[in-house]
Order: structure tokens, then sequence, then C-alpha cells
DNA sequence: AAATTTGCGTGTTTTATAACATATTTTATT
DNA sequence: AATAAAATATGTTATAAAACACGCAAATTT
């Protein structure tokens, strides 16, 4: 595919863009200069190891982030969603990924050529701060999420994955079910802990009535009990 | 004091700033809206919670930026060193600091309005660049961080620590001391465990010949072996 | 110099959680 | 529909690391 039809975003033309404020010259210099690609639900977009292409923008779909650890141990950094960017650490500090990048849906993604990209930064002041202000918000993301990760206890660590997961993805109609699926061992993998304890763990908290699940749907039914057990640890 | 008399690192002038390539009118904007601070060893710096005044540089000394987690245990997320920026990310997030940095040796600062420094990203994106790429490579240590204080063991955990301490304040003159001399609390509040397990790994270490210890002062004796400790985590 | 605080070292106990084993359910494939 | 494969669930065991307790040394303050 690649032409922006029939997708649920226009990463540039989309009013909540990075790039709703180029001027109309560098709209073109940007509209000419840019691919969409479609991967299906499990497809990698980019490996740890690779060398960015560009700047990725997630127009439809969801995407998770993960990095190796210590005997392949996956531990998942980022969770994107449309719009979002990924992969653009590597690119912006000129190294190669650090991390891979799996669709969890169908997803559709945009990719900007680093020259393209660069152009309009040295051009668009109010581009570069956007980009800063973005990278100051996943720094702190970051740093939260070591010290959660480390300090917190297992319900406190997978509470907190899961309101995270609600802030990021949200609900369904239904204003419960959090509008993502994931196995029980990305869920894991987000939080830091065992498939064998996500699973134990869930089942606990749902056995309290804070959430409700039902295969990979998990509702929150009891959102202030839940955040009392992630600030809890 | 407010003149840059004295100081080992002039954080504007320095050729590793990354002033060093402001135009003649920009660095005269910048020379008159900072000022520099000095802070004793164990002075707050600034505090989880403080708005941030500006753009902080380390001219000289030693501090550590850390969160307050769970029972208030702390978590060092940053160790800077001259010439470096601190509290830069709740400045360019907008937020409130989300860490404490105090000097761990006698420090001198230098604080640059928040005005003045977006006035000057707003006029020289090649300043705007270097902040971005400064931030995606803070982020890939975050992140790094993140995953290594999760999966490794205790000694992977210490090792790669000390390794870190190396890489960011280099050895003394004798090519073996890590030019840094922390606490065996701060080590531990490094390295994600409790001081006495600090203290414990550390005697190990010694006892095995890795590394060397004479009260805060920690030779590495055998790099290559530090290392493997700290890859097999 | 005495007193007090702070930091360091070591042993013991307790606890959280990973690892393992195995059963069950769900999903995918033929 | 039948079979295989994957994901989910749960109980048991082993272990790493925290928590705790205590004594000692060194530094700092009075």
């Amino acid at each position: 595919m690649n032409k922006n039809e029939n997708i649920e975003h226009d990463c540039i033309e989309d009013k909540m863009s990075i790039f709703a404020f180029l001027t109309p010259d560098e709209r073109e210099l940007l509209k000419k200069k840019y691919i969409y690609q479609y991967y299906q639900k499990g497809d990698i977009i980019f490996k740890e190891g690779d060398k960015p292409a560009g700047l990725i923008c997630l127009a439809e779909g969801k995407v998770k982030v993960f990095k190796e650890g210590v005997g392949g141990r996956e531990q998942i950094v980022r969770m994107a969603k449309p719009i979002g960017f990924i992969g653009y650490r590597a690119l912006f500090a000129e190294e190669n990924h650090s991390a891979t990048a799996v669709a969890i849906e169908d997803s559709t993604i945009c990719t900007i050529e680093k020259q393209t990209i660069y152009k309009l930064l040295r051009s668009n002041p109010d581009l570069c701060l956007s980009i800063i202000k973005a990278f100051a918000t996943e720094l702190g993301f970051s740093n939260n999420r070591t010290v959660t990760l480390t300090q917190k206890h297992i319900r406190g660590r997978l509470a907190e994955s899961l309101i995270f997961l609600k802030d990021t993805y949200g609900y369904e109609e239904d204003g419960k079910t959090i509008k993502i699926y994931l196995s029980r061992e990305d869920i894991a993998n987000l939080s830091n802990m065992t498939t064998s304890n996500a699973i134990r763990t869930l089942s606990t908290l749902a056995q309290e009535g804070t959430i409700g699940i039902d295969g990979r749907k998990i509702k929150i039914l009891d959102l202030p009990k839940l955040e009392r057990i992630s600030e809890l640890g």
C-alpha cells in the first residue's frame, strides 16, 4: 500500500499530528517523501540491531516494542498507538535499533525518510520542540517504569500495567473492557514477571472482583482499588 | 557566586558545550541570562515536585539524581558530571521535577532561565538537534537500565554499575581507581539492591580479586572479568 | 579527648517469585 | 470433525534476595 486511502489516521494531515503546524511548503516536501506499509498481526516491523530507515509513524493498529534481556527474556518498553512514533529513539540517537517492534494487531505504518525529517527539523523549530517534549515525556515514563518494575511487588506491577494499558488504549464501548487484547505472556513481559505469575495474579485480582477476565478481555471493575494496589506497590 | 571565575568548566564557553556553536548574537543573549550557584556536598539542588527554574548545567562537581519509590526507597536514575545538564527532562516536558538532585561533591551549577533557552532553541536548529540527541541517548540508557535492573542478578547489577561509574567518571591517575567515591548506600541505590547486599557483593568481588576496595575507593583490577559478570547477568 | 553519629561487615530468618511439572482449555490446521 | 498445537491455569519446590539483628570501626561534633 503506497497511498493513505482508507486509513484510520493520516499521520501527516491528522489534526493531532505534530505535522499539523507545518507551513504549506514544508507539507509539500513531506508529502513527497513518505511511504505507507501494511503489517499483519505478529509481523516484525524492525529488529534489535537494525538500522533505522526513517521516522516511523503508526497510522493504524497497535505495536509493542521490547528489548531482549538475560536469556532472551523480553521486556516490553513501549506500547504504541495511532498516531505515535516508533523507533524514533534510535533514529535521533544515530544508533541502530536497541529494541524490536512487533505488530500486535494488523497495523499500518508511515515512514518518513531520515533526510526529510532532519530537513524539516532544521526549518521548523516548533517541530523540534514537539520532538523534544515527546522525548522528555517518554524519558519520564521510562524512569518511572524503572522504579516501578524494580520496587513494586508483583500485584502492584500488574495493577500498574493494567492502568497503563487502560490509559494508553482506553475502554471499549462498555466503559470497562481495556481496548487491547494481549496474551498473558505479553502482560508478563510488560510487568516483569513470568507468564505463570501473570496468570496467577490476574486470577487473584479477578477473584477479588477488582477486575473481570474473559479470555484476553480484561475489564477493570474497581479502578480505585486497582490504583490503590498499584500505589501500595 | 555570580561570575564564572575559577570554575573548572565554563558551561557556555567550553568547547564541549552544546552552546559552542551559537552565533555571536545568541551568545550575547545567553551571557546576560544565567547565574552560577555553589552547592556543598550533600546539598539538595532540586527536589521531586519542584518547578524547574531553568536549564541547569553542572560546571563543577558530581551530582546524583534519584527518584523515591516504594517506602521512600531511592533509585538513582542519573549520575551527572561536568559539563552535563540536570533536571532538563522536567523542564522540557513542562512538568515539575520527578526526581531529586543532590550534590555528591562540592558542586557549581549554572542555570539558564527557561525563556532564554526556549528563545535560543527557536532560533538555532542545531541546538535543538543537540538536545534531541541527548534525550535519545538518555532514553536508551534508561531503557537499558530497566532491563538490567529487573533481569540481572545481584552480582551482574553491581558489576554493571561499577563499569557504568568507570565509564562516566573515569579512573584516577593510577588507572584503576574509579574516580568517584560513593557510599555503599548510594551504590546500592544505583544498583537496585539493599546496602547490606552491596557491601556483601563488593566483598565477594574483592575476595575474588576482580576489584579492590579501600573504604570508598574502588579499584577495578580485572575489567574483562567484571564485564563477563555484568553480561552473564 | 569524649561522645555521638554514621557507615561498614556478617550471620540468620523470612519472603517473594522463578522454575518446574502437569492439567485443562482454546485456537488453529488438516 | 478430528487432530495438533498453542495458550492458559494451578499446584509444588527451590532459590535469590530482602529484611532484620548485631557488633565494630571510623569519622564528626562537642
